[in-house]
DNA sequence: AAAGCGGGGGC
DNA sequence: GCCCCAGCTTT
């Protein structure tokens, strides 16, 4: 097992978004991976739960009009996708007695699904062990494991079977979930949220330049009234130690307090669950 | 391998 | 203004 699993899964269960399609049908899946294709979270959202309302299964909406999809999908972009997703609707109804497809290379057969797209419904939708490489777990992968700061535009050979070796025998489409999520929301493309990262003492674009300078700076920012506290946050950053080690370690006794503060990952919440009075962070 | 495809939000 | 976003399809 790679030693990234274990505090990436971890990091996932108590920091994960409640998404509507990561407890929904195939169906529902399938929608939201055609809809996130080049679009973010937030935009998708309130789209998604007006189609699965209004389109519950394939079949309803292989009955509606290339007119009424269009129109629909109002301005969430690339307009083609809906139709394509409509296409695939109606091959899903007539040629899969209305089931969406549970391997990979079935899926990938259906218009607007690509190897991407395959791989995810395959493991989100019916939890199989595929190789899901979206931009936010290729971004964190290349970081952690090749120490480049960003991905190639497109995945090579080498990458994928780089990524195969690290894709745990059981439970893959957690790690999937778990490392897009933390792509996502903290090893973001700029300004990444290292101080917040579960394996921020393992990552080999830290350890091979991403100047821990950047850190130091932004713990600087937070106008602590202890500076003693400070000093102890700047010290175990210089070790690379991730912020939610630092809290629950050297800082604050009350696990659970802190943990709940963190879950959000925002400093402003942070704070409002250090003990009253001692600490200030800035906004 | 590379270009084209949409649009909204962040900085 | 430029960058980014759970990519796919066609050259």
């Amino acid at each position: 097992m790679s030693s990234l699993e274990k505090p990436i899964i971890n990091w996932f269960k108590k920091n994960k978004r409640d998404l509507p399609w990561r407890d929904t049908t195939p169906w529902g899946v399938m929608v939201s991976e055609y809809m996130l294709q080049q679009t973010p979270v937030n935009r998708v959202l309130p789209k998604w739960n007006e189609w699965m309302e209004r389109w519950p299964t394939p079949k309803d909406l292989a009955k509606a009009t290339p007119a009424q999809v269009i129109s629909a999908w109002g301005r969430l972009g690339y307009p083609r996708r809906a139709l394509r997703l409509h296409a695939a609707a109606q091959i899903i109804a007539e040629d899969f007695n209305n089931k969406v497809p549970d391997d990979q290379e079935t899926l990938q057969l259906l218009p607007g699904v690509g190897e991407y797209t395959a791989a995810a419904i395959a493991a989100f939708a019916f939890e199989h062990r595929s190789l899901v490489m979206d931009v936010n777990i290729r971004r964190l992968l290349v970081r952690a494991i090749d120490g480049q700061e960003h991905p190639k535009p497109a995945a090579t050979a080498r990458e994928k079977a780089r990524r195969l070796a690290v894709l745990p025998e059981k439970n893959a489409h957690v790690w999937a979930a778990a490392t897009m999520e933390l792509g996502a929301l903290v090893c973001t493309s700029k300004n990444p949220s290292c101080e917040f990262c579960p394996i921020i003492g393992q990552c080999n674009w830290r350890k091979n330049g991403y100047p821990k300078t950047e850190l130091i700076r932004k713990s600087q920012d937070w106008h602590g009234t202890d500076r003693k506290c400070r000093g102890t946050i700047v010290q175990a950053l210089r070790e690379n130690e991730s912020l939610t080690e630092i809290a629950i370690k050297k800082l604050w006794p009350d696990e659970s307090q802190v943990e709940k503060a963190l879950k959000t990952l925002l400093a402003d919440q942070l704070i409002q669950a250090l003990p009253r009075g001692r600490y200030r962070l800035p906004q």
